[in-house]
DNA sequence: GATTACAGAGAGAACATTCGCTATGTTTAT
DNA sequence: ATAAACATAGCGAATGTTCTCTCTGTAATC
């Protein structure tokens, strides 16, 4: 593998492990299997290797759920469904193009989550980028639900663009819930939530 | 004020400012306007330090909250909004007595947020409290259902384990909103979710 | 022989921590 | 009443480690 997308992706691993302010440069060199001069050859600073590291793992991250978001086929309950299994980082769902790491561990999305957090606390860019991705996000599934309404599907009496927040607020509570609950399985957590929220929404 | 308890507060303000890790010794004392000997006196150690402001500010907050939620008086309805303000700190709702800081500046509770999540990917104490608090809120908010089941005012044809958990999550995932969108009014957030889910369950 | 891709010593600042010190109470003994 | 003994609270220079980053050296490739 290519030296620098090498050191890349173990200080991506290692700040998915302890948190951006926690990683030193010698833990990524070491970890990297690299000398200082090394590193110096393909990044100016830290700073540098961090603002590349979030540009290829956390922006990608974001604009390939939308992406494929948006390519999503079915019934407006299905769309729903992949859209929060895109975000929780669901193997089934995520196109193999699209994935965050080349190597052959799976990266922990629960942790992704978390590191995102600091990030929107710490970098303006982040927080910025971040709440774009809401936004995109609050846009499609409004999509969605008109498109539901439209076709008959949903019930027309409702606000679509308070349903949608609220569908939203949901998905972005099941992330949080799989953080705060971290033994409770997901994958039944969406189903009951989604069903739930169907059996109100449905007409 | 206590210079112990003036040192402990300003480390929490730098806290919530740049993160658990980003705080210098230096900066604390610099802020604490003390010097390392006087640091040195009533902390052991920066560590020290840390788990003393954790216990004092982030599990006082889960407890309190915890609390505070059951002597809550009211409809089902009145009970559930009551949880989430005091998750977000609404001022009207919470009790003088438990503030979490002694100083006059009001603490922003959307960074406080920000702040646990750092402190659950980074101290394996507070992702247990963490989960604690939210098994202590899944099993009031069960409560509160179980009630409004028995006095006829929430339908019973719902499980209301299941049902209970979509709540909590509408009620964490309005946090996680309030994160990614700051500048959508938390408040009417809050009253929207409430009243749809309230004519979804109510009987 | 010039460029590319690294190695590795080391500078210099920032870091947490130690330690010997003073100044001010607060007991206790005479 | 007062002096000795001790406790409390804080000071600040100094230490050793770790941090990021610079710089020179060295193989390999074209």
């Amino acid at each position: 593998m290519d030296t620098k997308v090498r050191i890349m992706e173990t200080a991506f691993k290692l700040f998915l492990k302890n948190g951006f302010a926690d990683v030193s440069l010698n833990e990524i060199i070491r970890e990297s299997d690299i000398t200082t001069g090394g590193f110096y050859y393909h990044f100016n600073s830290k700073d540098t290797l961090l603002v590349e590291v979030i540009n290829k793992y956390i922006f990608n991250y974001f604009s390939s759920i939308i992406e494929q978001m948006r390519k999503c086929e079915g019934t407006p309950k299905e769309k729903l469904k992949a859209v929060i299994l895109l975000i929780v980082g669901d193997d089934s769902t995520i196109n193999e193009t699209t994935q965050l790491c080349e190597s052959a561990e799976k990266i922990d999305y629960r942790t992704l989550h978390l590191l995102l957090f600091e990030g929107v606390q710490k970098y303006d860019i982040i927080s910025k980028h971040y709440t774009d991705f809401y936004y995109d996000l609050h846009e499609f599934i409004k999509e969605v639900i008109d498109d539901g309404m439209a076709q008959g599907l949903i019930r027309n009496d409702l606000d679509s663009t308070e349903l949608s927040l609220t569908i939203q607020t949901i998905m972005v509570g099941t992330v949080l819930m799989w953080i705060g609950m971290p033994e409770m399985p997901l994958e039944k957590r969406m189903e009951s939530n989604i069903d739930q929220l169907w059996s109100f929404m449905k007409k």
